[in-house]
DNA sequence: GCATAATCGTTAGCACAGCTAACGATATTG
DNA sequence: CAATATCGTTAGCTGTGCTAACGATTATGC
């Protein structure tokens, strides 16, 4: 193969790979939201209760930041997670701008109890792979991971 | 390693691999809704179109079915596709309750024109990746794709 | 053959997630 | 101490998903 050839080849998987994660990334949620309703919880309100519970106290703007969304967003996904009581907001006493937000003990509950199940279906389809798939899949998500991480 | 062990080990694997996936997929979307904006067209109407293009002549049904999306969604999003002047319906003249999604010649050429661009950051990263990097993410979605399809 | 049942797509109406713009409250700075 | 910057909220928009209900059409059963 000539490098001209094999630049282009390359250069088509890096546009077919960017694609098919894409069609696939979509595909997975509008899959997931149906379980996600299991433990009563959309998606985004699981991954911001799961930030705010692994991550310790955050601010609001921590927490759009974390969850790469804009502050209004995250006021709205935080007001449902406090009326539903799995967290509280406070303020801080050093800068009374900020807003604390803290897991209740009911929302690490939750979280911990509904681990296993929210996505339940996913965990049994990857649970049913051979061990080699399995590792390829963790592997990829590792990479993955830095790949969006990059995309800011 | 005892057997037990080894079991809830993979067990916990297939957890934690659940649950990285379902953050990657909704950290993923929510940077490539920027990127769509772009092309003019959301994810959702992109992944419709392709569909139709790739797909050749659907029904609704047929079209809704392939997204894992019920019909009236797939109402709206032809729709707007129509109104955007990518696709066309036409009644099929055997069955007239079917109607048939076709791609108009704007619809092809949007589809091939903003390929590149449409996930344009994405592809970047991708070809940012070292070429092994790069084969296991390739490896790891077509273990992907048949774990979303298992999830029917 | 014709009434009944099933299928297809649409409409109506709801919940939710994302955004920008604009605004008060508080901190910081000149 | 006045001007400016920052933080979070509110208001209002767009878009995607759903279920329920409905007309139009086709298939079925008597």
């Amino acid at each position: 193969m000539r490098d001209s050839e094999s630049a282009r080849k390359s250069q088509d998987d890096a546009e077919v790979i960017a694609d098919r994660l894409h069609s696939a990334a979509i595909h997975l949620l509008r899959r997931l939201r149906r379980e996600d309703a299991t433990s009563g919880l959309s998606a985004p309100r699981l991954s911001a209760l799961s930030v705010i519970v692994f991550g310790g106290p955050l601010t609001l703007g921590e927490l759009a930041n974390a969850e790469q969304v804009r502050p209004p967003t995250m006021t709205r996904l935080v007001s449902a997670l406090e009326d539903a009581g799995l967290v509280t907001r406070e303020a801080d006493p050093e800068d009374k701008r900020l807003t604390r937000i803290r897991a209740t003990s009911k929302g690490r509950a939750l979280l911990s109890r509904g681990r296993a199940r929210r996505v339940a279906a996913l965990t049994e389809e990857v649970r049913a792979l051979a061990s080699d798939e399995r590792a390829d899949l963790a592997r990829a998500l590792a990479i993955l991971d830095e790949v969006i991480a990059r995309l800011r």
